[in-house]
DNA sequence: GCCTTTCTGGCATTTACTGTCAGCCAGACA
DNA sequence: TGTCTGGCTGACAGTAAATGCCAGAAAGGC
């Protein structure tokens, strides 16, 4: 049951964001203060640092639920398929929830051109490598023995690799180039399979 | 010809990195404050943020010039080398100057846990990234063609991620499994060829 | 020994972020 | 319906990193 709180929170982190996202548009993401943004979504600076612990987070914000999903998805794929198809699968699950939100490509060029943001990113995607060790391990055990976890390691460092410079080269071709396409063709180069 | 003012100012560079490094080992790096770096090696704090710009660059600063010489030994490889083993040649190289100071592992230890250095860390990382895709991208384009560029970005965010993964288990092992090693075994998972 | 260049220290300021506390308002309960 | 309670909010103050500015000291060239 939806609470009124729940609602009108949900109403203040929409124009927060909607502000937010604006004036960075407009005039950058260094430029534009905390400050400033709290004064024009009518909200105390106090508050919204509540709803968005960082400043970054109003950009990288909601990837925790991303996460989850990916994970999900990698868990659930049948025991016959490899660790490489498994990932495959998630972050093509990842992919369409990404773009039904529709500002994925102009929020993935602030990321890419912004320092800091960068930064922020990368460290979730830290902890996404760190929560699939597990679940990828695992599912190396059977052939890999002891070394399953070394191998699960690189396989998932190698898997992000890719997917960031797919990424990359998905915001530079101002989203012309199919994302999925271009992970094929990122782990064609380092496999050696073309 | 070394001038005094060159020779203070290294002074007081090691004498800071001597104060800060012993205070994050003994506190932690966010429970030390500048203020205390600069009091306890006698400089003004103004002067300190002259020498290293940010709290991170007491830490991750001199990566500058391992930048320089991993683009240089990459770059000085025969022709005949494959992109793969040059960047491995380049990584040797930085390694060993790296090790060279004595406080590698200590410094790497306090990267891997710390979030705040490592985003920077993988900044820099990143900047690396960027000055090696034209050299990379050049020697791949008798081979590939037009495709050169997309492989040169997938094989170098590979090989950095198979970096980092040895890294991060060289560090995990207190420095007794080799690095070199380490990295080969997680190419090899990567690629197949065990 | 003088003058210019360069570095240093101290001060003020900006900006992100946190602690605290009083006031308020939705929601439970009688 | 009236009241109580608890989570939410905003205002204020404070911390810490980082930058700008300026006067003064030290080093180098002559």
């Amino acid at each position: 049951m939806t609470t009124l709180w729940d609602r009108s929170r949900q109403v203040a982190v929409q124009a927060i964001l909607d502000t937010a996202l604006r004036l960075f548009a407009e005039q950058g993401y260094e430029r534009t203060t905390i400050a400033q943004i709290a004064r024009e979504s009518g909200i105390s600076q106090r508050s919204l640092f509540r709803y968005f612990g960082t400043k970054e987070d109003l950009v990288c914000g909601d990837q925790q639920g991303l996460g989850e999903l990916l994970k999900r998805v990698v868990r659930e794929q049948p025991a016959e398929v490899s660790a490489w198809d498994a990932l495959r699968a998630g972050f093509e699950a990842v992919l369409a929830e990404g773009n039904s939100t529709g500002r994925a490509l102009e929020l993935s060029r602030l990321i890419f051109d912004t320092p800091s943001l960068r930064s922020r990113y990368v460290e979730k995607r830290l902890r996404w490598q760190a929560e699939l060790l597990p679940i990828i391990t695992e599912r190396l055990e059977a052939d890999a023995g002891p070394d399953a976890e070394l191998h699960a390691r690189a396989i998932i460092a190698t898997v992000f690799a890719c997917v960031d410079t797919a990424t990359e080269l998905w915001v530079r071709s101002d989203g012309r180039l199919a994302p999925g396409d271009l992970y094929d063709q990122c782990l064609a180069a380092v496999r050696g399979r073309d």
